[in-house]
DNA sequence: AGCACGCCGACT
DNA sequence: GTCGGCGTGCTC
């Protein structure tokens, strides 16, 4: 409905409305606007603001989620307030957003710092931000169309009686006619333990740790708990880290629940279908939701299970804009609206293992179950250790740094190629060389817009930042000194690919990373590539680590794992043992090749406590051991962490920026005797310091208490915009991370 | 962030 | 005389 702004009512309801503003437009919270009806909490509206009209949300105070800093900027009795303009358009072809929805989007703009309105559009499909009623129709039209649905349906439906109504008379995607019933696999012992107990957590809505080794059947425990959900007359929605591994899991999904919606929810999609999916969602039409972390933002009015599979990714972290983790919300959002949530990993996170440890070693506030046993095939795959120091006396040092692989695993390698048996060999860094360089003078192949090496890329000749993206062709002589003997420096996939060549004549290797994988569909034909047993080596980056299913592989082998143990990043020993876990996990699949699969690892430290219990594939071990250096360190789980980025035209601007910021905070600490137990760390740059000519500085907030840790921020980010119009141009922006991954 | 208004150089 | 550069400033 159009509402008449020439004629404005004379006795309009007042409406605070959400719209999109970021923070530095020093408005935050609602505007104020007028309709002439009473309008729902919730309701999407079109309002006009400035020179715009803009998509805006109905929102009010709700009770004790409601923000406490998103007060009206004006209210009814402000003597200086503005005219309140008309509410151009109510969209109420739309139910309004529910309450679920609401309050997720009011906690999660203030636990993770932003303005609630900037938060709840962004999450929103872009194409719906740009709606009008009567487009809106047209939208409605075709999705009905496309789901081969009659009238939309009531908006509370009773449960049993939804089964019937929800099915679509045609299935959602073009395929086969009515489908036969699904065949369901058998259940192993362990599988229908875990479903037992996931029904009693499911009665009491308490979250669940699924800790299933790789092959243990997560996926069929999800899947039985999802039909559970859709029996119940419920929604689910299913989180998974990354877009590849949406349309493996869709199928299976569709296969599994002929005649039930399913949609997916991801940045892959097209502005029109993720608008439809969208909209199915919200509608209730859909019944499975499907996507990447943007999905936990889903409106599901239905809502009954939420699963996060492969919980302790760091794909789940959003890394921009408002940067929340879609695992965490998907916690705070089942407990809130009162649902299930299962989180699934064969290596949880550890802040995942130490909830659900009981009391006194972890907090015991979610439920662990286990299921630590392959299906079908035996073991898991046998780790062997390449003890390169013992070998150094052997082969000396020089030729066990010039050669990509140590004797015993090239001949390892030799063996799969002769039985015809498929090998994988992980290398984290794309390109030729991370770095060249010319040994008369000392030129190194650095970027001049970044505080970083330009990478060698032989394929393309080029010199590529991956940084920034600036590419050149490679020089034939040192840019510096004219030296034609310029020399690459470190090992890459392309180089390890052609070292691999020499070393297995005959074989046929392949090479998957992020260079191979341009364009739409090339991953999946290079994946059948290996299916189909064209290729016996495949060399790859940790993207082909994940979840991928190489039934023919029986050797996978790590080079260079070592750097993670030495990392400054705290984390990164659990991503090591993660990764490591995981792609230990692609061998040995078939249950035929089971026995003699083996993940082969060559270290410099083979006496590491993180190999020994990769060794015993003993997480628990593992985390026992890194749980007890992060509480000896004050790290998380044993504290909470906020990180605050400053970005500027030179270090000593982002540095001064940061400077007056912990003097603001020291401030404020001297008021609030709760705040004196947080740490705030000097300034410093990060590793790589300088991007695309932009200067970045950070500082690490550290505290004991999340509660007090989050009061702080509500009351210390405000006076960032004074300090940074101080500092004029130069400061350009500046960000608040809060629970950083990287520190 | 958009998208204005606002005040000084090369073109019809 | 206009078209247009992007420097401040506002948005219920």
């Amino acid at each position: 409905m159009a509402l008449d702004d020439r004629t404005p009512p004379q006795t309009g309801h007042g409406v605070a409305v959400l719209v999109e503003l970021p923070k530095h437009a020093g408005l935050s919270g609602t505007l104020s606007y007028r309709a002439a009806t009473p309008l729902p909490v919730g309701q999407l509206l079109r309002v006009p603001l400035g020179r715009r009209v803009v998509c805006g949300i109905a929102w009010g105070d709700e009770g004790p989620l409601a923000d406490a800093r998103a007060t009206p900027v004006l209210d009814e009795g402000a003597a200086d307030a503005p005219v309140r303009r008309d509410v151009a358009e109510v969209l109420d072809a739309l139910p309004p957003l529910g309450p679920g929805w609401r309050a997720l989007i009011r906690f999660a703009a203030a636990y993770y710092q932003r303005a609630p309105g900037e938060l709840a559009l962004s999450v929103l499909p872009a194409d719906l931000r740009e709606l009008d009623t009567a487009a809106l129709q047209r939208r409605l039209r075709r999705l009905d169309k496309r789901l081969g649905r009659t009238p939309p349906p009531a908006p509370k439906r009773r449960r049993g009686a939804a089964a019937a109504t929800t099915a679509p008379e045609t299935p959602v995607e073009p395929g086969p006619e009515p489908l036969p019933p699904p065949v369901l696999p058998d259940l192993s012992e362990e599988q229908r333990l875990a479903l037992d107990a996931l029904a009693d957590a499911a009665e009491r809505a308490d979250p669940v740790l699924l800790h299933g080794a790789t092959g243990s059947g997560k996926t069929e425990v999800y899947l039985r708990r999802v039909a559970a959900a859709l029996d119940a007359g419920r929604q689910a929605l299913l989180l998974v880290p990354e877009i590849n591994l949406t349309p493996q899991l869709e199928a299976r999904i569709r296969a599994r629940f002929p005649g039930r919606v399913t949609v997916a929810l991801h940045s892959g999609l097209g502005p029109a279908e993720r608008l439809q999916n969208w909209l199915a969602a919200h509608l209730g039409w859909a019944d499975i939701v499907l996507g990447t972390r943007m999905a936990v933002f889903a409106s599901l009015p239905r809502l009954g299970l939420i699963v996060v599979d492969e919980e302790h990714d760091p794909s789940y972290k959003q890394q921009e804009g408002a940067r929340y983790s879609a695992r965490d919300l998907a916690v705070w959002r089942a407990r809130q609206e009162g649902v299930a949530v299962i989180l699934g990993s064969a290596t949880p996170s550890l802040e995942t293992w130490h909830n659900a440890l009981p009391s006194p070693e972890g907090t015991g506030r979610y439920h662990r179950l286990g299921m630590p046993t392959r299906i079908g095939a035996g073991a898991l795959p046998q780790v062997r250790l390449v003890d390169l120091t013992r070998l150094q006396e052997q082969f000396g040092r020089q030729m066990l740094r010039d050669q990509p692989f140590a004797p015993p695993l090239l001949a390892a390698l030799r063996d799969r190629l002769e039985r015809g048996e498929q090998s994988l060999v992980l290398l984290n860094r794309r390109g030729y060389a991370p770095v060249l360089h010319c040994p008369g003078c000392g030129w190194k192949s650095d970027c001049p817009h970044c505080s970083a090496w330009r990478v060698f890329h032989k394929l393309d000749r080029t010199l590529r930042c991956h940084h920034c993206g600036f590419a050149e062709r490679v020089p034939r002589a040192c840019p510096s000194c004219g030296d034609p003997d310029i020399q690459p420096i470190g090992r890459g996939t392309e180089r390890l690919e052609e070292q691999l060549a020499t070393a297995l004549p005959g074989a046929r290797i392949g090479r998957i990373d992020a260079d191979t994988t341009r364009g739409k569909g090339s991953l999946e034909a290079q994946l059948a590539q290996v299916h189909d047993g064209d290729i016996d080596v495949l060399v790859g980056t940790q993207m082909v680590a994940k979840g991928h299913d190489f039934r023919r592989i029986t050797l996978v082998a790590a080079l260079q794992a070592d750097a993670a143990l030495f990392s400054s990043d705290f984390r990164a020993p659990e991503r090591l043992f993660a990764l490591l876990m995981q792609a230990g996990g692609r061998a040995g699949r078939d249950a035929a090749q089971a026995a003699r699969s083996e993940l082969w690892i060559q270290t410099w430290h083979p006496q590491h406590p993180l190999y020994a219990a990769l060794t015993a594939h003993d997480y628990p071990a593992f985390a026992a051991g890194q749980l007890l250096e992060r509480q000896q360190a004050g790290l998380p789980p044993f504290s909470h962490l906020a990180l605050l980025r400053c970005e500027a035209r030179t270090q000593e601007s982002a540095m001064a920026f940061l400077a007056q910021a912990a003097r603001r905070a020291a401030e404020l600490q001297t008021q609030q005797p709760a705040w004196a137990d947080i740490l705030v760390y000097p300034p410093v740059p990060p590793s790589v310091q300088r991007v695309a000519n932009v200067e970045r500085a950070q500082m690490l907030v550290e505290s004991p208490s999340r509660p007090a840790l989050q009061r702080l921020l509500a009351a210390w980010l405000p006076s960032f915009q004074d300090d940074a119009r101080q500092a004029g141009a130069r400061v350009l922006r500046w960000a608040v991370d809060v629970d950083p991954l990287a520190i």
